[in-house]
DNA sequence: TGTACATCAGTGAACGCGCGTTCACTGATGTAC
DNA sequence: TGTACATCAGTGAACGCGCGTTCACTGATGTAC
């Protein structure tokens, strides 16, 4: 059957791209192996060297790929609220802290699930991480800067920043803390949500 | 050489409990094995049986006495600030958020380290979990409404479990976020956490 | 108190399994003429 | 455009390694008398 055409080839390095994206994020970088991701992806292990040169190799693509999707997705809330950057930053409040999102690791936001994974693992994954953290803290900042703006709120481009950390490690933290007892506390989990939503809504 | 005495099994079962704590919070459940453990505690691995019935029985150990030191832990500042209970929730977030917590999971907090592992591990591990939550929930409500009580403050009960629920989760988060680009960039790292020292400070 | 025997904690080899990685092979694709 | 050959993506077996767990063994401890 094979050889296979230079598009083909293209797609189904998509496809491992895409099946470690879910995999990673639902199990951990370790948790699952080569040979089940490319059962996902609809291939057999051993053509995954053909693409990657390594497992981690891998990872470090899922990790940026991640990064760059969150961004695309910051950019559009951003640009369905032309008008109000307060409305821009409920929406994305209320688009992460959400028991949809914390039931969906696999689609979810990178951060909230591999974190603990980019701590322990190699310095190239954690500098695909900051590379991403930057671009967050950026876009929100700008948002937090607007949204003062837009209200005629006096507001320095420092303390904006300092808000926009806080407010980005608190909805990690959120998502973090209520997948921990999801399963076996779900009532608990929902009220860590709904807690957060709350206080991060009367900034 | 064996056997050995009743006191010191118990001591060796100690030596165990207390390596694992260190080395699951470091490199996850998964990240260390029963052999490098078993000689952290001073002993071969194949003993390792005669005291727990699987490597899960230990980490769901390692959960119960991690939530235990910290609400010790806890009780010991709101102890030290019996008049203020402001300055004991200030002493708390200065203590956590911190450059030498972030550089010492092995030592530090067990939700910043092992939420990830309890949201993918068992129902058991969640459980666990879920019992030391409750416990931080709580004794950091009772902190947020004496405080309250204390300035004057009008603070209903569910606002305050609010409240003590969100600074919980933004203090996890900002330890995860900075703990996940320390090596590769330590000064966004710091920044991270000076960000969520400096917010929240300000409640 | 002393003696004889059963118990059992630690040792280190071994087992079985799964994982990341390698490799010989196949045959359709890409390319040179 | 057609032909001949080199390339190389996917296949599936295999390798090596580390891991969780088991086991026969040892000899000091605990216990029954």
């Amino acid at each position: 059957m094979p050889r296979i055409t230079q598009e083909q080839k293209k797609l189904n390095r998509e496809k491992i791209v895409s099946a470690a994206g879910e995999g990673f994020r639902l199990r951990g970088i370790d948790g699952i192996g080569i040979e089940e991701l490319m059962k996902a992806a609809g291939m057999t292990h051993g053509g995954f060297y053909n693409h990657f040169s390594s497992k981690m190799d891998l990872a470090l693509e899922v990790y940026s790929r991640g990064f760059a999707d969150s961004l695309d997705a910051l950019a559009a809330i951003r640009g369905a609220h032309p008008r109000s950057a307060g409305a821009a930053l409920r929406d994305m409040i209320d688009g992460y802290v959400t028991a949809a999102h914390r039931d969906h690791p696999e689609t979810g936001c990178a951060s909230a699930t591999l974190a603990a994974d980019a701590a322990r693992h190699s310095v190239a994954a954690q500098a695909e991480y900051q590379r991403g953290l930057e671009g967050y803290f950026g876009a929100i900042t700008e948002m937090v800067l607007d949204r003062a703006h837009q209200s005629g709120t006096e507001l320095g481009a420092a303390e904006a920043r300092e808000q926009a950390i806080a407010l980005f490690c608190q909805m990690v933290g959120s998502l973090v803390v209520s997948r921990a007892v999801a399963e076996a506390d779900p009532a608990l989990s929902d009220e860590v949500l709904t807690a957060n939503r709350g206080q991060l809504g009367q900034r």
